[in-house]
DNA sequence: CTGAAAGCGCTAACAA
DNA sequence: TTGTTAGCGCTTTCAG
């Protein structure tokens, strides 16, 4: 690399470089390098290869700049954190999904901080995307409502809106977790505890709804001290399942409503003994919960079809849809792998 | 929402809707919007109270069209499969580097397909990022290489470029792969397998010389039959270790060359009662590798390492560094967990 | 300290 | 079928 090392000096080449080249407007180059009609075949082809030989390519940025439409062909997506499987896997259904109308996807970690989801907000509107996908941080969502009442097409996802005229696309947190505490009840289990992520979070509060339908069903009291809420992290998880199993009167069996959570009391079970001796079901699958001893009993949510779906509807608005607000509901479903399956001590 | 749902008619205020309000020169909103000098304190409140009530917000592709530096401050990430582990905690890891200098990403994957691979750099390129980080699909590099040479900064990750003039980095493949091996010899195996990945892709190469290594280093033969390369995906992870299991003298241990493979190779084990008296260290961790039985030991690479040098080179290249292509290594660590620590049968 | 004119690369709207 | 003029929203250059 003698001379033309770090890209020092070289202008990437325009349509007036290809014009000049080719002998012909700029307009033209425009007409061919877009196919549109009016493209005179010979001229068509001297622009081709002029084009080819000076190395030409689009600038996107500058034609979304004047067009009439305006599109970007961009589309923001906002997670709470990127290397978290679930939020990995959300990613990658709605890129598929974007990559087959040429879109692409920019994307951001909003690790569940208003302030932090609202600067990227901000960072994408900047860049004028031309729509979001969002998993709302806990709280209050100001920053997303004044977006969205800009008129940026916004879909949430796993979290519905604090406001109106939005779609959403989430599971079905309630009916599932209540489904998991019955079958726990119909094994027999009376002492069943629950541990939740974050209060603030909708998700935690409908799993927790959940529960005590699943206990109101089955006649089981609750007993507030089986209860361990605002659980972020693994770590907290532990701690809380330790003092369940200190308690006089110890659940027999958990319903873990957070993946995190999850793993952090199969751990503590493991730790104490007890992973064959209480029963365990938690919400959300994770990688390998098939491999543990006894496998892992989940509701599992269908990321791929949560996904899939927030990307229609955010298309679908963008290309003008002005239907009215869904809320997409996508199924989940329990999988048997033997922790829930446990029966309570006779 | 009555009147002014879908975003319908309005339009996005401007510097000169700004302008206008304020009574001043669009040259001057410029000013006050940017904070540069030349901000008279009177003018520039006018200024900040009109956009404030238009909800100015300024365009950051106009602006990035005119400036002198065309910085578009967005970075392209082309990974395999950002929703694989390794993959996504890569990208928060270069997300988070980027975000202090208010750098947004463009994220795609590859699924290690030169075609889609060339067009998803067209498609960045179109959209004038100021940089990119790649993990090169197995094979040609052609795209990639075309690209580099029109001066576009660009850091392979995990994987070396074919070409010269580039930056990138990766880990300790071929080293921590030989003392894997040569730890397993230490214990007595001496009919060790190899379980690879496709063998196009350079860390599979380095790691399967690095078995090479060991098994010189210790005096070991090579038996070919157990060597298993092209494994992509569990499944016929799964299919090599069943056969590897049936021959007449079966290994006693295993190194599978990279996760998806450990993990198949870990359940046919399993299937067959064996993880208690097979050993088996794996290539590249993976969530809750420590709460199998027995514990997978692995070769665990510095991911979130890997990603931040990866993002300090991308954006020291787009700040004008021009010192000589570096290639950095980031260095695995063993984490014994107990599958690598079983001796062979006496 | 402030502004007018020009133009980034491209496309809309109209001619020729 | 082709070209001309204007201008997207912003910054540059140069003049007041």
């Amino acid at each position: 690399m003698p001379d033309r090392g770090e890209g020092g000096g070289r202008r990437e080449p325009t349509m007036r470089d290809v014009a000049a080249l080719a002998k012909v407007s700029v307009k033209t180059v425009s007409r061919v390098v877009n196919d549109l009609p009016g493209a005179g075949t010979e001229v068509a082809d001297r622009v081709r290869a002029a084009a080819r030989t000076l190395g030409y390519r689009p600038d996107l940025t500058a034609s979304s700049l004047r067009r009439a439409d305006r599109r970007s062909a961009t589309i923001g997506v906002l997670f709470e954190d990127l290397s978290n499987p679930f939020d990995a896997a959300l990613l990658r259904a709605v890129e598929d999904r974007a990559r087959q109308g040429g879109v692409l996807v920019l994307a951001g970690s909003s690790e569940d901080d208003h302030t932090l989801q609202r600067e990227l907000l901000l960072s994408l509107a900047a860049r004028r995307v031309d729509g979001v996908v969002v998993m709302a941080a806990g709280g209050h969502q100001d920053a997303l409502q004044a977006e969205r009442e800009r008129g940026t097409p916004m879909v949430l996802v796993d979290r519905p809106p604090t406001f109106g005229g939005t779609d959403c696309v989430t599971t079905t947190n309630r009916d599932s977790s209540r489904d998991a505490v019955t079958r726990l009840a119909a094994l027999g289990h009376r002492d069943i505890a629950f541990l939740g992520d974050r209060r603030t979070l909708w998700t935690s509060q409908e799993r927790y709804t959940g529960y005590l339908e699943g206990l109101a069903r089955t006649g089981l009291t609750l007993r507030e001290e089986l209860v361990h809420a605002d659980l972020h992290g693994a770590d907290l998880a532990e701690t809380a399942t330790a003092a369940l199993l200190g308690l006089g009167r110890p659940p027999t069996a958990l319903f873990t409503a957070q993946n995190l959570i999850t793993v952090g009391a199969m751990r503590v079970l493991r730790a104490h003994g007890l992973q064959h001796r209480v029963a365990l079901i938690g919400f959300d699958d994770f990688p390998l919960a098939d491999m543990l001893d006894p496998g892992v009993t989940v509701v599992r949510q269908d990321v791929p079809g949560l996904g899939r779906k927030a990307a229609e509807l955010v298309f679908a608005r963008i290309d003008g849809d002005t239907s009215p607000p869904v809320h997409a509901v996508v199924p989940a479903a329990l999988v048997p792998r033997g922790s829930g399956e446990i029966a309570p001590p006779a």
